[in-house]
DNA sequence: AAAGGTAGCCATACACCGTATGGCTCACGC
DNA sequence: GCGTGAGCCATACGGTGTATGGCTACCTTT
């Protein structure tokens, strides 16, 4: 079917994808380009929209791809305070496989609005077993999303000291401050 | 001077500045582009470069000044628990004036990372009238901050419920955890 | 076997971007 | 009058994403 001149074999979309996520690594998805990406794959520039509609909807698809490969911590009937450093710990290890990846997702947040992913589920049971009302679970899982990923996001940006251990120790903080706090606010005021 | 042929003064950085603040908020960082900047100011792309080195310094130079006009709310002798919601409105307030614009100032974290800004040393204030001890002064505002422009950031992109004083209600959520948790980590465990 | 369809690839071109280079004009100080 | 420099601009280079259309090699249908 008139494959590549310089390639043996067809293109596909795994190649091409995983091309694309080792030059978002490097670079940033800036660092992508759909000629780069070419050259990488030694094949013409043109030659990727036949598996490909856009750039944008390529990046998209590594987005959606790598977050469905996020490997979240099963319901152990530890308390929730565990369970929720541990998503915690989880989220961070997954942010930190591929740094670029994860902050252009949460500058475009399509992939993670997406209510029905595992994360979501999992945060919601955490903060039942909380105690966290249902009419509040919304707005709390957002509010809790939005502060673990702000944490993440900032370190990722080395906003962040870089002694050793310190980012733990924020990350140690930040959960600790969120467990607190949600053991103030779900009990009576006082 | 030989001034513009089509304009009568000549260009002046805070005419420049203004525009482009006005072509970024409108279409973000990826909205502003020297030759639109140019035909807004009814002049010729390279005109421009005689009063800016570049584009990155020209957003930097937008950035600091607008960061700069941020106000914060002075110390009123409130308990420290208010005084930290006032701060965090101001700093939701200030995002809104111009999303786009704090959208880049926290994916290139080099303007707010002068810890000598106001906004350190009023959170810095706050957070010792909250009892944090001094070598945890750091970390604590680095997470809490990161905590509120993390909730910010996703509100801004759309990623809250658009409902009316859904986002009030979130913000005031955020707030009551970080004070919570706040009051439980510097008191002593139990 | 001939005809048609299509998957895969690619050459060319367009519109946009930031900006390096170098030259023009005019107001000023000497 | 004359040099200097501020302000402006024409041109060009290398980069971007991608629309268009044409080529080849295979597969299916007749």
């Amino acid at each position: 079917m008139a494959v590549s001149a310089r390639r043996g074999a067809p293109l596909s979309i795994e190649e091409i994808s995983s091309a694309a996520l080792r030059l978002m690594d490097a670079g940033g998805v800036e660092g992508l380009s759909m000629r780069k990406l070419a050259a990488e794959l030694d094949v013409n520039p043109m030659s990727l929209y036949h598996h490909v509609a856009s750039k944008d909807a390529l990046v998209e698809l590594i987005c959606a791809t790598a977050t469905a490969r996020m490997r979240l911590p099963a319901d152990d009937d530890a308390p929730w305070q565990e369970q929720l450093r541990a998503l915690a710990l989880a989220y961070h290890q997954y942010a930190r496989q591929h740094p670029a990846l994860w902050i252009h997702i949460h500058n475009n947040p399509r992939v993670i609005a997406d209510r029905t992913m595992p994360l979501w589920q999992v945060l919601d049971r955490i903060l039942r077993l909380a105690g966290v009302p249902e009419g509040e679970l919304r707005r709390t899982s957002d509010v809790l999303h939005a502060f673990v990923s702000g944490l993440i996001l900032s370190e990722l940006q080395g906003h962040l000291p870089e002694e050793a251990g310190e980012i733990e120790r924020s990350l140690g903080l930040a959960v600790e401050l969120i467990v607190r706090g949600l053991e103030g606010v779900t009990r009576p005021r006082g």
